[in-house]
DNA sequence: GCTAATTGATGATATAAGTCATTTCAAAGC
DNA sequence: GCTTTGAAATGACTTATATCATCAATTAGC
């Protein structure tokens, strides 16, 4: 079974503490995993497939704020503050999720300075990620947002050029900030230029520099 | 002497180790704390004043991504990760500012675990405050984005209506993602609704629910 | 006290991006 | 097999917002 590397921080009684407790659950694609508002009773490692985090507001309006895949767990941020999740995920592909309760895992967090420790920088990590993508979604214009999105797919997400995604045209959008119609017009104009190349769900950088340019310039 | 409300978990001596090491500096208006880029060495509290917490891109474009004031100090992401920061900090105000050294400080998150757990605890608000912040630039327009700033510094900076306030419109527009003149432009349409009212660096909101209505439909 | 520099305010205009309507295409259901 | 559904693609049109230019009002410098 794989697991997240700050368990490696755990000791073998820690360890089994964990998973004395957690629950493994199978999701399948556009299956809810937790909803925004709602009570949060546990942290989410994800071990297989892939979760979508986003926010929606009164308009339904939807913006991705990340995801989450092997051998990530959500930081869940309403486990430390009102007991509420500030986010929904809902799983992309076929997912399997294992759930810790939240006391457990904060009991491990007081006992461990090195799984503290651990989580900590796991933390800093995303709240870097989000001060850097509100950047890029408040200050670029549509291709430069498109850009950022398409290349933090293939560095940071998939890892892979090209790429095969189960997110559709209206996902990419909301990763980007802009409605479906635009981001397909984005695309397209990416496509023309010979930047990417796009078959099915598959999805190729051609023109790294070009693309990284044009998330430059914004 | 004031301090941040996370400190009373601490020990007489490890206030004490905290105190021997702590540097109180003062910053006049518009002096730069720290810069985006630069390594991190401290931890910044703040006794008097306050910093505006800001993040450029390469074309000098401006986010503001929250303030600090007594008796916050700020959680510095890179700390726990690359050792830079990913924002710049400008006092707005006349500050002191006490510096503490970071591996003083991560020591404590080590050594005390009521310490550690107060201080996820600010690092959850914060990363909950991004997301918001994130979805309100990204999902409203002008006016439901400026409604969402002038409430915030009412409610959760200022903590008071009318609130005397040294933020320019140019700081008004990096906040709420739009121009100086868009933002000059959607402060006159609030005043002609008699929505809020405007004196020299005095803002006061008039009508709570209505901006808050704005607010909600974006 | 006067000049220079900055900030606020406002109008005219340009452009980025959203909305709406339509079509194509592929997958799912019967 | 055909029909239905939903996503992708595209064009026409509208609107939100930025840009540019100008001017007033305030503040800073000498």
């Amino acid at each position: 079974m794989q697991r997240s590397d700050i368990f490696t921080n755990l000791a073998e009684g820690e360890l089994a503490q964990v998973n004395a407790c957690r629950v493994s659950i199978r999701y399948h694609t556009g299956e809810v995993v937790f909803k925004q508002g709602s009570p949060c009773h546990d942290f989410v490692c994800i071990t297989k497939g892939m979760l979508k985090l986003y926010r929606e507001d009164e308009n339904d309006k939807r913006i991705i704020i990340g995801f989450a895949k092997p051998v990530d767990y959500i930081f869940v941020p309403g486990a430390f503050t009102d007991k509420r999740h500030h986010f929904s995920a809902i799983a992309c592909e076929e997912t399997t999720a294992c759930l810790v309760g939240i006391d457990v895992f904060e009991k491990l967090l007081r006992e461990n300075p090195d799984f503290a420790s651990a989580f900590m920088t796991k933390v800093s990590e995303q709240s870097i990620r989000f001060i850097e993508q509100m950047s890029s979604l408040v200050q670029k214009q549509m291709p430069g947002r498109m850009a950022d999105v398409l290349l933090d797919l293939s560095k940071a997400v998939y890892n892979s050029n090209p790429f095969v995604s189960s997110l559709s045209r209206q996902d990419l959008a909301d990763m980007s900030g802009m409605t479906k119609e635009s981001a397909i017009r984005i695309l397209k104009t990416f496509r023309d230029d010979e930047l990417i190349r796009t078959e099915g769900d598959m999805i190729e950088i051609l023109n790294y520099p070009m693309l990284e340019r044009i998330s430059r310039n914004g």
